[in-house]
DNA sequence: AACTATTCATAAAC
DNA sequence: TGTTTATGAATAGTT
């Protein structure tokens, strides 16, 4: 059809191909669009150019993607929902494990209790109280070499203090007065035991500070679970 | 083109209908496939019979769903894709959120603490005493009320016992000993504050048992972090 | 499904 | 890109 028959196989002219390529795409969509009228069917034409432009043709009354979903579902062939459902699982997994973790934070900070037996209570508040152990064991480490630190800079700064007074040969000035008053204790080291009041909320795991949304002591703004 | 010319509009012969859609869709995918080879272009034809039969054409070296997404890229109009990057991002938040309350249940267990500050340790400690307080204070009231219950049952069943002898007249038999040794003080009520020795794994959240993958003094299989 | 009269699509040229 | 036109292709109606 045309002033001469031609052989099926791509054109080489860039131009003489895109000028085939407009006409017969428009071709396409008219037969297309006659079929649907026609036949009462549904169709969709998804088409791209050697040139990369797209054209697409859809019946009305849907769209492309009530076309892609039903062709998904005649075929069977689920290109993407599979994988949206497995997220899907995943995601709703992920919620419950979150809401899990949620409680045993609270059960761990002693709210919630109500639902446990009395062996559960005992098993948490052993392992709260070994916990209580480590942290004040950390706590004391942590104090312990900080005091250490502060002494020895404290006395390398006296010393340092002592030798330019020496060079200088001045006496020592009474009013400069270094005095060690940094001693473990100083430092409510023992700290807990007892008194728990003057709580303030703060967060242990450092930076990205509203991930869980939970602050130790803080409210319980429990989003996403 | 045919013995006359026709109105394009729906053909109300069913089996007209369907012959018409035969013929002319073997017609469309016989064009689509010359457009591709003339003009090196992709084409994805989808196409549902008003029977529900269903029939695809596609170019070659692709497939309906790589042209489908190259459909989506190049309109912009992500159909689905978007709503799988929200998911995609909600995923990784979640486990953002959930590696951050695994984080915390740690710290709050006594482990990982290294990368706390000493403000953040004694805040640490007295969340955790508060909370050894709480859960001491509930295993209290449970042991209390479960022992209160013990004793009615008995008293309750001692009194029927001594009815049933009265009925029976018969004296009371010395070797039908009902002996009251159920005090608080037998349960180990106060537990804790020393020796956390004999710990055991438990769960304290009821049932769902592997969502959370941890247990109080148990190992830490931290899957899907 | 095959046939064929007819309409339609389009290659080439402008 | 739009129009023209000669020609091959598609197909409606028939068998």
């Amino acid at each position: 059809m045309g002033r001469g028959k031609i052989e099926i196989k791509r054109i080489e002219n860039a131009t003489n191909r895109q000028v085939t390529y407009s006409k017969r795409r428009t071709g396409i969509m008219k037969k297309a669009r006659e079929l649907t009228v026609l036949c009462d069917a549904q169709v969709a034409i998804i088409m791209f150019s050697s040139t990369g432009k797209y054209h697409e043709f859809c019946s009305p009354s849907t769209d492309i993607k009530g076309i892609f979903d039903r062709y998904q579902q005649a075929t069977g062939t689920s290109l993407w929902v599979e994988q949206y459902e497995n997220m899907q699982r995943t995601l709703s997994h992920l919620k419950d494990i979150n809401r899990n973790l949620r409680t045993e934070i609270r059960q761990r900070m002693g709210e919630d209790l109500d639902s446990l037996e009395f062996e559960e209570l005992r098993g948490l508040e052993q392992n709260v109280d070994a916990a209580l152990k480590e942290v004040r064991h950390r706590k004391y480490h942590v104090i312990t070499t900080q005091t250490e630190t502060y002494k020895k800079k404290v006395k390398h700064s006296y010393e340092a203090y002592k030798n330019l007074q020496q060079e200088l040969g001045l006496r020592e000035d009474p009013a400069f007065g270094f005095v060690d008053n940094t001693g473990a204790g100083g430092w409510d080291g023992g700290a807990g035991a007892g008194a728990a009041a003057d709580m303030y909320a703060f967060r242990v795991v450092p930076s990205q500070p509203n991930l869980h949304g939970m602050a130790y002591g803080g409210s319980h703004d429990l989003r996403l679970g």
